[in-house]
RNA sequence: GGCCCUGUAGCUCAAUUGGCAGAGCAGUUGACUCUUAAUCAAUUGGUUGUAGGUUCGAGUCCUACCAGGGUCACCA
């Protein structure tokens, strides 16, 4: 009597054949999911401590014993004989299975195929090398670890003479692949590369950080008030307090309030949540690493980052020139840094100043065959032309400085006009990777800035940053001038890895509810 | 949310003008004691995303819905 699942699952012929082979392991006394578990070598250890072995002498390193353990990738059955692949994380190994060497009992599971591919086993033996010159483990004791129900997407592999890796067959349908992430990490082994990529480029991030003498901090992802960028926020409820909460979209208030408390230098690396649209480089949820630093200015933030991005493509790749999309891209510093303003003269031929007015710019937006909505304050409309000009131009790190102040709500205004503040974006490979300000701490300032901001998106559907009363209590006991920055980590991992979709680099991508 | 594209076997894909839904891989059965995309022989497998409609007849045409991708809007 098959198992009957109580759950959605209906298996098919596939799955079927293999729930009857596990009835029949069972009827034999074999436990499909033992408890214990046996290893010695990984995948890695065994061969190439092999080799290490047979480099020095031949002869002992027939004497190499291993216990290995892993999925079966790939089953040869040759009559009397066998071979398969078995992966764990640090690779595969071949198994040489003969009849002779397990006996006949544990022999008949792999003919009877009571074994699959996808199941888990482990298998002891003494390490050699075949005929046809792979190393592998003429195994003596052979165990099933995890019977494996649904068979994963088949990839067939042939490795060349030169070691290049073809593939046959594959698993891309992109929803499947998102949707099942876990076959997707376990057929297709590029993809585990790109995790296991994202863990060190956020080791080297984290090891910068430290080393420049930054703290890491953690801050609330509830919050009573949100702020610090402008998106709309995902509201939630705490059920015993009464009160509605907003998950964080940026960490900058509650950072800045900590050099009030005497930190010099912190950051901070999280999640960050924003109620807008899904696209290639937006996710609801994306990781984000904010600093602060006190004593400086967005000048003195910029080598920073400069050299950050040196020194994490220099860790991670070995290289700070990099191939992104195919493009060449050298992240060595110094960047161009470049005025918004001479940007989009540059780019556009418009000089933004020659329109100071939102009705004024919008028409000559408008004159020009640009598209604009209505209505759109000054600061967006120059946004505007920054994004339709020169925002696609922008392949190699490129610092773009001096943002219109009236989207910039935290950030100090610049010496020389009323226009502009000390705030900078920086570009690579077409994609915003970051923004910093030299950090406004005039209490009576930011106080109006809230103000200026509640009053530009009165008329629109947007939600303004809100005043944040205890940000300016904070700031009224005086906060050391500063520059802070933020950065997607996302994009930064997309851009190390040459990964076109954010959604390539996050383990789980937003989707929506399966039906 | 608007517009465009896509959805066929477990996976990757075919199917002419609207005319019997097919292949490779894997699966199943058999052969093989050094294979490695193993090979050879035979063979199973489908509510063509869902629900309607047009038609003698729909994978194909029409409508709605679901999901994914792209793009615009929103947004860093």
């Amino acid at each position: 009597m098959l198992y009957r699942s109580n759950s959605m699952w209906q298996p098919n012929q596939l799955e079927q054949d293999r729930l009857s082979k596990l009835e029949r392991l069972e009827q034999l006394g074999i436990e499909p999911y033992p408890r214990r578990v046996e290893r010695t070598h990984t995948a890695a250890q065994a061969v190439s401590e092999y080799e290490a072995l047979e480099a020095r002498d031949g002869e002992t390193a027939e004497s190499l014993e291993v216990t290995v353990c892993g999925r079966i990738r790939r089953v040869n059955l040759k009559g009397k004989i066998s071979f398969m692949h078995i992966e764990d994380e640090t690779g595969r190994v071949q198994l040489l299975l003969r009849v002779n060497e397990l006996g006949e009992a544990t022999y008949d599971l792999i003919k009877e195929k009571l074994i699959d591919t996808d199941d888990f086993v482990q298998a002891s033996g003494t390490m050699m090398r075949t005929k046809a010159g792979e190393v592998s483990v003429l195994v003596q004791d052979f165990r099933l670890l995890s019977k494996s129900l649904s068979p994963l997407p088949v990839i067939k592999q042939q490795v060349k003479d030169d070691g290049t890796v073809i593939e046959y067959g594959e698993f891309s349908d992109v929803e499947q692949r998102y949707r099942q992430r876990y076959a997707d990490l376990a057929v297709n082994r590029d993809v585990r590369e790109v995790f296991v990529r994202r863990a060190e480029i956020l080791r080297a991030v984290r090891r910068f950080f430290d080393q420049e003498g930054f703290l890491e901090v953690e801050t609330p992802i509830l919050q009573p008030v949100y702020g610090g960028a402008a998106a709309r926020p995902f509201i939630t409820h705490h059920n015993q307090l009464k009160q509605d909460l907003f998950l964080r979209i940026s960490f900058e208030l509650y950072l800045k309030r900590l050099l009030v408390g005497g930190y010099d230098a912190v950051y901070e690396i999280g999640r960050d949540f924003r109620n807008e649209g899904v696209s290639f480089k937006h996710n609801p949820e994306f990781t984000m690493i904010e600093f602060y630093k006190a004593y400086t200015d967005y000048r003195g933030v910029m080598d920073i980052t400069e050299r950050l991005l040196a020194y994490v493509a220099k860790e991670v790749t070995g290289s700070t020139k990099i191939t992104y999309q195919g493009h060449e891209i050298e992240l060595a510093p110094p960047w161009p840094r470049i005025t918004m303003r001479d940007a989009i003269k540059q780019r556009a031929e418009i000089d933004y100043m020659d329109y100071p007015t939102a009705e004024a710019l919008e028409k000559v937006i408008r004159d020009n065959g640009g598209s604009v909505a209505p209505g759109l304050p000054w600061g967006k409309l120059v946004n505007h032309l920054f994004e339709e000009y020169v925002e696609p131009t922008l392949i190699q790190p490129t610092f773009i400085m001096d943002y219109p102040r009236d989207i910039s709500p935290f950030a100090k205004k610049v010496d020389y006009d009323d226009f502009h503040v000390e705030r900078f974006e920086f570009y690579i490979a077409t994609m915003e990777m970051g923004n910093a300000f030299t950090e406004l701490n005039d209490p009576r300032d930011q106080e109006q800035r809230f103000l200026d901001m509640a009053k530009l998106y009165r008329d629109t559907d947007d939600d303004a940053t809100p005043l944040d009363e205890d940000y300016l209590r904070a700031m009224r006991y005086g906060m050391p001038p500063n520059g802070g920055w933020g950065m997607g980590i996302d994009r930064l991992v997309m851009l190390l890895t040459d990964q076109r979709s954010i959604r390539d680099v996050l383990l789980y991508p937003h989707l929506r509810e399966e039906k």
